[in-house]
DNA sequence: AACTATTTATAAGA
DNA sequence: TTCTTATAAATAGTT
């Protein structure tokens, strides 16, 4: 976009290089900033110039670094040895994740292409029974529900009666009977549950209590997708 | 730019903001990639979209801890902070594994005294579903490897009678030639946990068809105890 | 730093 | 998601 087109190469002349960055860079804090707003996401932008100038941008919402660092002090650890600790945990998390993942995946049906006859007759077998269990445990709420229902309305009753009210046929249309009433569940997967059949996809941390990483870690909110 | 101009504020449309997200972010990747070759610059870029995906470029030759090393000296953070920083990255990591595990245990039907009457439905209807699709693979794959089969056999009928006939060429297109984006999804983050080492947020640039990592999981036992 | 001719990015619509 | 296209924006080369 200018006056002529330009190969994507390094720029040899190195005024030509230095000017072409400083407008880029521009650019493309200008094109962070505004995806920040219009999409509502987080970004980290650090950027080095080959005569190694810095720039970064980070997306608002940044508290920075204010906890101190706990186990650090506690163990006596050099920072090499902390660092190489918390990779280490680090990537021990991430493979958890990646297999919580993909068990995830089989069990809606995707990922299923590694998968022998075998193995698929007894995922097929296990998920089955676990539909099973889904179902009674649907049934026992539903039950209980009922129960209680017929409960109050038997208390109800009596308590008209013993005061004296002839209209026995008292009336209770609950509509929430089979519906709501939701059991202070945890909103993660009343969320995640309620989202249609793409609820592992959509599948959101909202748990804002975090306090944000500063400057460069830049680590937005607290949420890593599924997909 | 484009077939008119817009007001740089939250939009408010999920889908909108979705799509505009998705193209702007590869304006960025492709503006980020371009002027690190162009300017030799070094550039870490990390991205949230607010429905929690995760996206992260990196020049090549470099690592995040690379940029991130300089960052922090430049900056003059602690390794306290530091730590801190990458502490909160991996709390995050804990927080989606534990949801992680809460699906899952629904999905085999534990943890479901959380539900509501409307949620175990739907969640029952996903399963059944999900079944099906388990099913209909396995029969597939039967049929497939029946297929096969004979298929081999008739091969090597015609094998047999015309020995020596040379044929068949695989053609390959690399799908990998996307400016270094990687998404949040399963298999970057194993490649970048393969490095070990440095590699903190270090993922390459570019990452080559990695193959589905330990998973292993899915079927078999249903092995939760993974941490 | 400014100025534009051009190239690029992208909003809207399909 | 992908494509198309009219239009807005970025920017290469120049002053």
């Amino acid at each position: 976009m200018g006056r002529g087109k330009i190969e994507i190469k390094r720029i040899e002349n190195p005024t030509n290089r230095q000017v072409t960055y400083s407008k880029r860079r521009n650019g493309i804090f200008k094109k962070a900033q505004e995806i920040t707003v219009l999409c509502d996401a987080k970004v980290s932008l650090i950027m080095f110039s080959n005569t190694g100038k810095f720039h970064e941008f980070v997306s608002p919402t940044t508290t920075t670094k204010n906890i101190f660092d706990q186990y650090g002090t506690l163990l006596e650890l050099t920072y090499g040895e902390r660092t190489t600790r918390m990779q280490e945990t680090y990537k021990k998390l991430k493979d958890v994740n990646d297999k919580l993942r993909k068990q995830i995946r089989q069990r809606i049906g995707e990922d299923l292409d590694d998968l022998s006859i075998d193995e698929l007759s007894s995922l097929e077998q296990k998920m089955t029974a676990a539909v099973d269990v889904v179902r009674e445990r649907k049934y026992h709420v539903i039950k209980t529900q009922t129960d209680t229902y017929k409960k109050k309305v038997k208390t109800k009753q009596i308590i008209f009666v013993s005061l004296s009210y002839p209209h026995s046929e008292a009336k209770y249309e609950d509509p929430n009977l089979n519906y709501g009433l939701v059991d202070g569940g945890d909103y993660q997967s009343a969320t995640a549950l309620s989202n249609g059949a793409s609820n592992l996809y959509a599948f959101r941390l909202y748990n804002a209590n975090f306090p944000q990483g500063g400057g460069g870690g830049g680590f937005g909110p607290n949420n890593l997708s599924l997909g």
